[in-house]
DNA sequence: TTTAACTAATACAAATTGGGTGATATTATC
DNA sequence: GATAATATCACCCAATTTGTATTAGTTAAA
């Protein structure tokens, strides 16, 4: 059977050897390249088109979120994963959007490294612990929503894009009435318009 | 040390006696109690006080979604974790609102289930690969997005609450421009508001 | 019983949208 | 190099939506 093909970009001289010799202990991943910088890893994975790239967030040049949009985009079958040792909740989710199949800790030790690859090989998302728990709170709906049963109704009403009148048909009452809901929405989020609402009902995890 | 308690809501006898033997069989954890649905788990709970509780997706009466929202009420502190045949994405997304701490397929071996219940000790979110799969896909933007790279840049200035103003200031650019972007946003995405094309855009992850 | 929530209505002002039109500069793409 | 797409800016008008303010009856909950 042929080894799952692994690229791994990673400034530190001393983790990019660590890694290459944990990957190159498998039976199933084999390194083909290793790099200090994303700059060095796109100009090529057109040609490399790995199956797997482990990539550092902190990257002299383009940092590795950038990387990934951009390996994503010229080898979308390659499966990229973080390892990082930043677990802020914004870069976690940028590099979730940019295309990351993964993310984990670098003070992972090598099994957790290895687990991570077949995870990656078997269709899953390898994630740190305290990573996918933040990954998962982001669904979490706040119990202590400021609004009422209906209000949030009515809110959901407009993150699916319904206006005023679509929204009055829906819950089977008077323009007029959820009009008033809406207002009472803006005054309890602070805002003053839908997407503003929309806005701070996502970051407040409202709906 | 004190062995973690919990709770199984899971309607079918053969798994539920399954399960209660497998957490029972650890060292960290001990089944407080079963229950073949969710009612009589939530009449409860608030006296149970479980650390963990294993919610079957599919009771008779209330479903697992409800009873964990409930759960989640009455016993915050309480981690839990669906475990269902059923991997559909919007029911993963529902349980993850719903407060949900894991979700697993339940045709995980009893080793993986007992992994689970370490992850969630460990402060991890434990998920079967194809439901992680499926939570980090959802962050995933979608590359063929028909936008532009102003036009999205815009569209997420819009889901950031911004007006036409608010959105040409932060562009530099007048706000006929803004306008013009944004109709053309419209054009491409089929809508006729800002909450509509946020709609929209949520559904087609172009942001 | 007091409070909060839900309901409903009226009215004016501001913002947004739909439709059209036209133009220039830059960037990609072929 | 030519063509197409994008980004920028500007103006018009009409219709709709939305924002804001205010009032008030009914119902449900604490």
């Amino acid at each position: 059977m042929f080894k799952k093909k692994v690229i791994i970009i990673e400034d530190q001289d001393d983790l990019r050897d660590s890694f290459e010799l944990i990957v190159n202990g498998t039976k199933k991943f084999r390194v083909l390249k290793t790099y200090i910088d994303g700059e060095s890893a796109v100009a090529e994975v057109h040609k490399t088109l790995p199956d797997i790239a482990m990539v550092d967030l902190e990257l002299p040049g383009i940092n590795g979120i950038e990387t990934i949009k951009i390996i994503k985009e010229k080898s979308p079958k390659t499966e990229c994963i973080i390892v990082t040792v930043y677990d802020d909740p914004n870069l976690v989710f940028k590099a979730l959007k940019a295309g990351a199949a993964g993310y984990i800790i670098k003070d992972a030790n090598y099994l957790e490294i290895i687990d991570s690859l077949i995870q990656l090989d078997n269709g899953g998302a390898p994630m740190s612990p305290q990573i996918a728990r933040i990954v998962i709170q982001n669904f979490h709906i706040n119990e202590d929503s400021p609004l009422s049963k209906r209000e949030t109704e009515v809110l959901e009403l407009i993150s699916e894009g319904k206006s005023y009148f679509q929204i009055s048909e829906e819950l089977f009452i008077s323009k007029d009435t959820a009009r008033s809901h809406i207002r009472n929405i803006y005054i309890k989020l602070n805002v003053n318009s839908k997407s503003a609402a929309l806005a701070k009902a996502k970051k407040d995890h409202l709906i």
